[in-house]
DNA sequence: ATAACTGCAAATCTTTTGCTTACAG
DNA sequence: CTGTAAGCAAAAGATTTGCAGTTAT
């Protein structure tokens, strides 16, 4: 793996929010100004093709732009509010239980599992009442 | 609501798989040759924003593009062969149940949901090996 | 009349690609 | 050496927009 691509990953490992390649590439250009859009991308392919991470829309809340995160030892989901753009995570055993279930009755070998939720969350349910 | 989106509303209630924008354009036109593609994809946007219709990714397992299926009275998991391309849905009590906890557990307000899972199907599974 | 819908063409946004040079094992 | 990675600039794919003309209420 090359300095670059550790740049990378490392940035995605830190970040608390979900980062898109365009905030990626910001990022990773503070600390090395000639990084490139190109290796941004191929990075990003690459790593979500070794499963280290996870590519998601966000229910498409802001464009059409994807969004990565870290793979987590645990699946979850992100909820994301209409309203006000806030993205929550949730993890269940209820979750794991139905992901077992799916494989079990459709014998289908599951290799990324995504689940999002678009609505509101509690402050913006109150603020629409 | 116009007869140019009756027309798609029919269509995509009649389709047998799900479809993408170009498609949908593609078989509106064999009724009514002069419809844009600009029109339908204001007609997506309205009818996802009303609740009509669902759209999906699929894992993007082909290109960016979206689509689109009717909106069904339960709400399902789609799985997208990485080698085949098959896209299977799965729905069962345990996901009506997480999504119930969700709600419980977060107060969140859930509008959509979206269940998708990339891997490999039963047969190519025997096929890979 | 007023508001919503349409076609058309151009623009936008995000991601990908071809090609050449540079680097790593 | 030999294969992989990077930079650059241009292309591609999907969707959105502004505007002028049309239709529906």
């Amino acid at each position: 793996m090359t300095s670059q691509r550790r740049l990378l990953v490392g940035i995605i490992q830190d970040s608390p929010r979900h980062l898109d390649a365009a905030t990626l590439l910001e990022l990773a250009r503070k600390q090395d100004p000639d990084i490139d859009r190109a290796t941004v991308y191929r990075t990003l392919a690459l790593l979500k093709d070794r499963g280290l991470i996870d590519e998601l829309d966000l229910m498409h809340i802001q464009g059409e732009k994807h969004y990565y995160e870290a793979k987590t030892s645990r699946d979850h989901c992100h909820m994301a509010c209409f309203r006000c753009g806030a993205i929550m995570e949730y993890a269940s055993s209820s979750f794991e239980k139905l992901k077992k279930e799916m494989v079990e009755q459709s014998g289908f070998q599951i290799r990324v599992v995504r689940l999002e939720v678009g609505g509101f969350c509690k402050r913006c349910q109150r603020a629409a009442s």
